[in-house]
DNA sequence: GTCAAGCATTTGTCCAGGACAAAGATGAAC
DNA sequence: GTTCATCTTTGTCCTGGACAAATGCTTGAC
């Protein structure tokens, strides 16, 4: 008999669960329900680690752990059963109709294939603006409804990795205006919404200075300095805890200097209000918006 | 005046220091010590987060808190000061020598093109077993002694990381034997690792399938399966907390099928103890002895 | 029926202070 | 100098309490 047991950092690891909403969960709900080591350390049996993970995504749906947590196993496995798609979807002819499946077959040179069939077919700008942004979103979803893994959303994530780089690396790199910083905080390890926009803004003829992803504020920082940038552009997903973006974005403007910009954008600024010193791009075409608006002030 | 204080959620995602160890840190050596806002709860002024980066970047060195915690200002500043670079050592004529001041001045155009130099002077394979891995590790010591800052190694990291995809992007994409899943688990954020091995395994004729970074243990496992894959190779940074790593190679041993070999590989598992089931690669070159053993036994 | 304002509940994160295993340093014996 | 045993340091776990912020609910006005 296999019983592997996992401490409460493991299953920290696993899940995404802070050991402090670990415990209190078990205080208030009763589960989890780890058992204990020979040291009185909770030890959690794997089935409750795959149940604290339907958990998760079923909260990202707006269900409230009070009432996941208490509800019998047969109702969240009712819960948490992928619905059988609605196909008829697919006559919608969207891209993401196509590529979800091949997903979820795990044929991965079809989905790179089709995924450089549609860049070279929309050309860089259409493709970014239309195709990415909605397969995207279409994948995060298809994930929330248990349709798909999270290893198939790593998969899909590095095909479109490889092809968006590619893409950039044949763009022409001059020394344009205005020179842009991009990162995501620590924490936040979503990557393709720094590339779209990176891809965007060289195609604008923009300079593009890329930390990729989790950089501290501190660095952050440093690096606008040196890099002299005019502007400084972070990615927030739908993932990231949205009531610590705005503390986060204030840390930061406060660290910057005045002459340089700071915007934020991605699927986790959509529901906030914006402060007055940070620009919030709730769309991806803002940011082309937000750089022509750039050069009208700064005279280009 | 802009004096912003930091909560200690955010000091732990700045520092990487954990909630825990912050606590006991100012229970045991008075350090840090920070404010409290007005519901009692800590806030740390920015010069205290600084010192705890400092203190961090020490402790690679091999210093332990007790020391550094209850040394003076003065004394730690004189340990943090960057040692006066030994000039002499451009006289080894290699790679790190060029490129490393080349970072430091920011320039990045330059370091971009020496790369791209280096690498079609030298070959993938040559180019990856003795450029990449030396400057990865000349980079990394250069932090740890305080000569770049944490944004330059991102900076690094990204031109490399271009360079090696496009390269892995240019070589053909066959159904190769044996079908090898790239990986790091969570917590562990460094990439450069895979794509090393990523294009060397791909230049012997292998099939690489990469899930990028920090994929969770169950979704590794299932990843295995879906995808059958021979081997799962996951990569550790000398960044990961050693005593994790043993007990996370068991984890997923536990999960893997018996036919499917799991290696590990990367600064972070250099001094440890091999179990017998899992293969450990404590330098790139394993990696290949790995692959044409795996043949061997194989039938190829 | 719709909307806003006020009230109640839920929820994540913080706190203090104790405990202890594992890793590292130290010293004794050979 | 090397090996083994002991002491010290250090990170992480524990319990149980507290409370702000977010969310949901109720009431009342229009």
């Amino acid at each position: 008999m296999n019983r592997t047991l996992m401490n409460i950092a493991a299953v920290e690891r696993e899940t995404g669960l802070g050991k402090d909403t670990l415990r209190v969960w078990e205080r208030r709900y009763g589960f989890p329900r780890p058992e204990r080591d020979q040291y009185g350390e909770r030890a959690y049996p794997l089935d409750q680690v795959e149940k604290l993970r339907l958990v998760k995504r079923l909260m990202g749906q707006g269900l409230r752990p009070g009432r996941l947590l208490t509800a019998s196993d047969a109702d969240l496995a009712q819960l948490g059963a992928p619905v059988a798609v609605p196909e008829v979807g697919a006559a919608e002819g969207g891209v993401s109709a196509t590529l979800v499946p091949l997903i979820r077959q795990h044929d991965l040179p079809a989905v790179s294939n089709a995924l450089r069939q549609t860049l070279h077919r929309q050309g860089l700008q259409h493709f970014v603006l239309e195709t990415v942004s909605v397969l995207n979103r279409a994948v995060g979803e298809a994930w929330m409804r248990g349709e798909i893994e999270v290893f198939e959303e790593h998969l899909y994530t590095e095909q479109m990795q490889a092809l968006l780089r590619q893409a950039i690396g044949a763009l022409p790199q001059g020394e344009g205006q205005p020179r842009v910083l991009l990162t995501t905080v620590p924490e936040e390890q979503h990557v393709l919404g720094l590339l779209m926009i990176e891809a965007l803004l060289t195609l604008e003829g923009a300079r593009c200075i890329s930390l990729g992803t989790q950089t501290p504020l501190a660095d952050i920082a440093l690096a606008a300095k040196a890099q002299r940038v005019d502007i400084v552009a972070l990615s927030f997903s739908a993932a990231f805890p949205s009531r610590q973006v705005l503390p986060l974005l204030k840390q930061l403007r406060a660290r910057l200097e005045g002459s340089c910009d700071l915007w934020a954008g991605g699927a986790g600024v959509e529901r906030l209000r914006a402060p007055e010193t940070v620009r919030l791009m709730r769309h991806l075409p803002d940011a082309l918006e937000g750089l022509a608006s750039w050069r009208r002030e700064h005279g280009h």
